[in-house]
Formats: structure tokens, sequence, C-alpha cells
RNA sequence: GCGCGUGUAGCUCAGUUGGAUAGAGCGUCGGCCUCCGGAGCCGAAGGUCGCAGGUUCGAGUCCUGCCACGCGCGCCA
């Protein structure tokens, strides 16, 4: 149990002699100002209605119950309209440290998720073109978001869906046709909706020279597994070059190869819950939440293909059926239109699904700066810039950090030049700087870190106000973990290692650690441990390196 | 027009599920290197939290209505 843990025990036990209802939950918040103490509760202004009397007056009652001394608080004062602030014995704070000193591979963990499996999609681009700045946002997203449910609990499976079937396909095999016989000698003829970029031609050389004897791509279905071997091949480099590895790749056109497809379509009509008109076929997604009913088989005129988003439901079928009972799922904010068509979907069918599964993260979209002006990403037009080409000019660590760093559901303006030209002062140095610092005085000092246990260590000599900030930050970690782990938020992770980068600098540049006495480098000798430890989890959990110097 | 999202310092963004005097980074201005790494530290200036109402002890946060911007609204994915 942590200090704070016991300190909300003693006051519910408080609060319930005042005769407060049953199951009253304590909050503790740490005060904006220091000043104010190290916690801070609003216990007694929630009170205030239940026991019909004053919230100040609640407080000081609250203060005369609580056996201030076994929770280790020094000081509790009355603030304001009825706040508590309570200052804490400095060498009791500190010792919680403790936990983290010996068994560093714990801190941070919980077991929300009880060993549960959930499969988290995310990048799921379409392997039509190398990856964009808008999937880096999604792969660095879903990486950590996948990290973060590890570390609560949950047994994670990293799933990237392949679109490799469809439209689109069927436009990138012509596209590659077009350009191989471009390279025949005919003249260029790209299709309504196919992809311009130069990576088209260089699959149509490559494949030129592996099919000597179709240089004209006569062979559209030979060309079109060419073409997209070659893609997803490329896309596998850029996640490679970005450090994030799936569990699974799922194909699309595996799930109309295995009949699940048409599966799924029986079933949903015999569900009953669609119907046909002017030729098509209809799923009454209305019946769902959605805004009009949306069309599962094209009509005949149309060329009688099933809409994308029937085998998107056929999908999630099989994520359902191989276990998961959870699914969480990273996409655009473009795409938003498709969350109600899948859930609707999954309803109809009736399998005793949940309504909101799959979960959805969505991002708002990335804008690319470049020379001054956004550059319009497009696929088919061919001007975009690619993750990698981010990767190879700020390098992974400060990509992941800037896509990290925000809320999804804000918009992310993407600076390249920036991002290069001010690499010096990039926040992903100052935290990463943070840590090397630690680790230089253990150099320095020629002291083994594995040998900083705290035991015996006189957690008292720990009182200065920097050390106690640097304490708190690092005994925050582990509810902010579990926080930002259940709302599915790694930039409050992102924002924690910014803040207690900075505690760990200011420490730093105002105490000496080595040639003090001896009591007192024993202590700060495990704060520089425990920071380093505690600023090492962070950056694992966001996918960064924790360099030892830099 | 409808749905979703966003609107907070010059710029880019946080804001601990409704708490105290709204914060950080960058930028600007002013200080600090015999020091465990100055890739650092300390300080200052800078705000009508888009606008208007409402809910209550208390609102950047919740509700309603407007305004602006982004995305979506296809028998495309």
């Amino acid at each position: 149990m942590t200090h704070a843990e016991a300190l909300q025990q003693e006051l519910a036990r408080a609060a319930r002699a005042l005769g407060a209802p049953e199951g009253v939950a304590p909050v503790l918040e740490r005060p904006r100002d220091p000043a104010f103490g190290d916690w801070a509760t609003n216990l007694a202004m929630t009170l205030a209605k239940p026991l019909g009397r004053p919230p100040r007056a609640i407080a000081e009652a609250l203060i005369a119950a609580m056996d201030a001394a076994a929770v280790g608080v020094a000081h509790a004062e009355i603030a304001g309209p009825g706040f508590i602030n309570f200052r804490l014995d400095p060498g009791f704070q500190a010792r919680g440290l403790l936990a983290l000193l010996a068994h560093p591979e714990q801190w941070g963990r919980h077991n929300v998720g009880q060993g549960a499996r959930v499969c988290v999609e995310f990048v799921s681009a379409n392997p039509t073109g190398p990856l964009h700045v808008g999937h880096g946002r999604q792969a660095a997203l879903g990486d950590a978001i996948s990290t973060l449910l590890e570390w609560t609990g949950w047994q994670v499976d990293r799933e990237f869906y392949y679109n490799d079937a469809g439209t689109q396909i069927h436009n990138l095999a012509l596209s590659t046709q077009a350009r191989l016989r471009e390279r025949a000698g005919q003249p260029l003829a790209i299709p309504e909706g196919g992809y311009h970029g130069a990576y088209i031609r260089e699959i149509a050389d490559r494949y030129a020279e592996a099919h000597p004897d179709d240089a004209h791509g006569d062979d559209l279905e030979a060309v079109r597994r060419f073409a997209v071997a070659a893609l997803r091949h490329e896309q596998d480099l850029d996640l490679q070059a970005f450090g994030v590895r799936f569990d699974t790749y799922y194909l699309e056109s595996s799930l109309y190869a295995d009949g699940r497809v048409a599966r799924t379509v029986e079933a949903l009509v015999a569900s009953g819950h669609t119907y046909e008109e002017d030729g098509a076929l209809f799923l009454r997604t209305t019946a769902f939440g959605d805004d009009k009913d949306r069309v599962m088989r094209k009509s005949a005129a149309k060329g009688g293909d099933y809409t994308y988003f029937v085998p998107d439901v056929a999908y999630h079928v099989t994520k359902w059926e191989r276990g998961y009972r959870r699914a969480v799922n990273v996409q655009g904010a473009d795409h938003h239109s498709t969350t109600t068509r899948v859930r609707a979907g999954l309803q109809a069918l009736g399998l005793g699904i949940p309504e909101g599964y799959p979960d959805y993260v969505l991002h708002q979209m990335v804008t690319v700066m470049k020379g001054g002006e956004e550059v319009k990403i497009s696929k088919r037009a061919g001007s975009y810039v690619t993750v990698r080409d981010l990767i190879d000019e700020v390098g992974r660590d400060a990509v992941r950090y800037f896509y990290l760093m925000r809320k999804g559901d804000s918009h992310l303006v993407f600076d390249v030049d920036l991002a290069r030209s001010q690499s010096d002062e990039n926040p992903v140095y100052y935290i990463q700087m943070a840590h090397a610092r630690m680790c230089g005085i253990f150099r320095v000092g020629e002291v083994d870190p594995a040998t900083v246990t705290g035991e015996g260590v006189d957690f008292a000599r720990l009182a200065e106000p920097a050390e106690q900030e640097l304490v708190r930050m690092l005994l925050d970690f582990p509810p902010l973990v579990r926080a930002a782990a259940q709302h599915l938020e790694p930039h409050r992770v992102a924002a924690w290692l910014l803040e207690t980068a900075r505690a760990a600098h200011t420490w730093y540049h105002r105490h000496h650690v080595l040639g003090e006495p001896e009591a007192i480098t024993r202590a700060r000798l495990v704060l520089a441990r425990a920071t380093q430890l505690g600023l090492a989890a962070g950056l694992r959990i966001l996918g960064l390196s924790a360099p030892e110097r830099m």
C-alpha cells in the first residue's frame, strides 16, 4: 500500500467516525502550489451537505479524528473554503521510493486487465504506398497504447490489417501495369483514381526484371501480387525503422478466400436486418444508430461487389472468435464513419458482442509543414512525406516523442524544418539528458547503481524542497500509468517525463550528490538511482531509448 | 444542413474526470560556467480560457445556444 492509499484509508476512517455515510472515497490530489503541502483533500466540502455542517468545521473535526502520525502526516491545516492540506514527514514520503529500488521492473505496473487478451489494431494501411506521416502518428500511438495496456495487466496482441483487396488494390495493379506499358513505349494511361507516385515506376522496373516474359504486364493478377508484395515489404521496412513490431498481419484477401465474407453476408441476411433496393443489398444500420442505411453489396450495374465494410465486419467477428473480449482500434478521424457501421454489423449478427465493441481511438489529422508551407498529402498525386523521411531527418526517438506529446484528438502540425533545426532543443533530448546525468553521477562516483538499494539509508536527509519535489514526481508515476492506460492516452506519460526531467535537472543543479557528508551522499544516491529508473520506465512506455550518456 | 473533433500566452500545446492565484515548451528580455556534462539552471514580461447564458459553495472542465476552423456525410477505402 502506498502512503497515499494509507492516507486515504485513514481519512475514510475519520469520516465514518464523524457519521459520514458508508462508502465515502476521499480524493487526494497534489495541490497546484507546492507551498500548500504534499497532498490536499476536498473531503470536508463534499461532506458538508450529507453532514449538514459547514465545511471548515468538518475539516477541523476530521483532523482531530485522524491518527496523523500513523500515516506520516507532519502537519495538517485548513485552507480556503475547506481544503485540508497535508505536509508529510519528509522521510516518510521518500521511503516510498524503496519499492522502486527493490523491484524496478514492477514499478508502474498494475493488474487491472488481469491477464485478459486484447487486440490492438493500428496502422492498417492499404499496401498502395509507403507509410506517410499520418500512419506515423498511428504507429506511435498504437504502439504506446499497447505498451500501456501491457503494463496494466492486459495480454496484448498488436495487429495490422492489410486491405489487400478491393478497388484501391485494383487501381494499384492498373497503375503498375500502365507504367509497364509506358516502359514498353506505349503512352502512359494511369486510370482514374490510380497512383502517380515515383515508387510505382520503380515497382514496374523490378517487375519487368523479374518477369521478362511479361514486360507489358498483361498478367494483371501477377502484377497485382507483385506490387502488393513490394509495398508490404516497403511498409515493413518503415515500421522496422520506427521500431514497431506486430504480432499479427491479417489479410483482408484471406476473408474472401476462406469464405468468411460470404458467410457474414448470409448471417446478416438471416438476421432479418437487410433488404434489397435498386438491385443492391442494404444493411439496416439505422436500427443501430447510423444516419442512413448502408450498402453491403453493390448492384450488378455497379459491379456487384461487396462494399469495404462487409469484410470489415467479418474481420471483427474473427477478433471476437479469436478470443479477444476487448479490441482497440486506432484510426484516423477521417475514418470516423466506419465505427458506427462496423458496430452496427456486429450487433445485427446477434453474436452477443457488446455494443461498444470495438473501442476506437480516433486521432486527428497530421499536416506537414515544409519550407514554410503545407505539404499536401496525396498518395495518388505522389506528394507526401514518409515516416522514414522524418526518422532520417530528426531521429526515431524525436519523431516518436513529437507524435506522442499531444493528445490524439487535437490536430497535429508537424513542421519538418522546425523539428530538424531545433533538434538540439528537443524536449526528448532534455528528458534523455536528465537520465544520462543520473547515470553520469554513478560513473564519476564509481558506484555500481545496482548496489543502491536504500537499505539503511536515512530518507529524512532528502529534505530539500527540490528533493521533495522530485520525490513527489517519481511517486506520481504508478497512478499516472494506470490513468493513461485507462484513458488510452500516452501523452500523459510524455508530459510526466518532461516535468520529471525538469525536477531532476533542478535538483542536480542545486545539490551535489558526491562529495557530501556520507549520510547525505547515500540518501542522494538513492534519489539519483530512483530518478534514473523512473525516467527509464517512462521512456520505455513511449518506445524511446534511455541513453546512459549523450 | 447533419454527425464527430478542436478553440487556453506571440507560436505549439497541457490542464490530475468540478477545486485554491490557469501551466509547460519554443520565442522575447535579464542574470548564472574553478562545479557529479551549460544539450543545463534562475528570473521577468506575456491570458476576456472563441462568444453569450445556465447548473452550484466553486466552471478552462458539466448543460444549452451561437461563431470560427478541421474531418466525415459515395453502390470509395
